[in-house]
DNA sequence: TATCATATTGATACATGGTATCAATAAGAA
DNA sequence: TTCTTATTGATACCATGTATCAATATGATA
């Protein structure tokens, strides 16, 4: 299972090396999303940088999100909190897991997902060029408390 | 590969052994989803809906949208049109996939899907219970005409 | 067929999530 | 330090979706 946890450090010479600047607010919103254990919305990220910002504009935090989801640092959740929420992308391409009890994410090995592409591939001759998967249920702690 | 069509009878009965009543309003949006060869938002379907019938309420087209969608008839798609859209959904579980040229859909075997899920519980210890997969590419068509 | 409880409808107003604009500011290269 | 330009925050705006409510239509029942 892999660790979570991310390194800001990265995150911020990503940014450089894509042109983009690297400023205080864009700064602290990547510590924002590489701390929380559970997706958040771009609302919600406002809420917690207004906590210790609080001059933080809407907009900014809109444009924000958008720029990390396009740098591929921060990825869309789809599913049971809507279509809106961002967990932190992790370095290795992995299957996302959603526990529906607790709220937290895991991530899975995802060899067998591309397995499976290559499998679909073979058998429909579509050329599969994206693939989006999540899983959902309940994490092995949450089963030991029900 | 699966046929897409559905017949709308067996629609219809779906609604009313739920209890609901059988109305031309969701008639005729179970028709259109059930004839369009890609995905439809509910605005997109009201906009159908009010080629041949102009008086049609927009509160309604979502009413609807959202029951049919509790009732499994249609199914949302996440991904590149945004995470708005429907498709009819097959009485069985299928893997969906989207072209991302002509934008047509297909239903794809989900066996593999199935065995993936079951290896992914074994190897983490998480029950999952629902799970999100679409894939996106190139149709056999496009590639050829590309 | 007529009656009636109630699901459905459509119009409207409203709420939410997200975007365009623009003057002011700040990053970072020169 | 200077200067170009990305970024910021405030505001207004738009798009998508929802709550309300009187009017209507469905379908069960008599």
């Amino acid at each position: 299972m892999p660790d979570k946890t991310i390194n800001p450090q990265d995150w911020l010479a990503a940014l450089d090396e894509s042109g983009l600047r690297v400023t205080a607010v864009q700064e602290m919103l990547i510590n924002i999303f590489a701390h929380s254990e559970y997706p958040l919305s771009a609302e919600q990220a406002w809420d917690v940088a207004r906590q210790s910002r609080p001059q933080t504009g809407r907009a900014t935090v809109y444009r924000t999100v958008e720029k990390l989801e396009n740098l591929g640092l921060i990825r869309r959740v789809h599913g049971y909190q809507g279509c809106s929420h961002f967990v932190p992308t992790l370095p290795e391409l992995m299957m996302l897991f959603i526990c529906l009890t607790c709220g937290r994410t895991d991530y899975l090995d995802s060899q067998p997902l591309d397995d499976l592409i290559q499998h679909s591939e073979d058998s429909s001759g579509h050329h599969i060029t994206e693939s989006r998967l999540q899983l959902f249920g309940a994490c092995a702690e949450c089963q030991q408390n029900a």
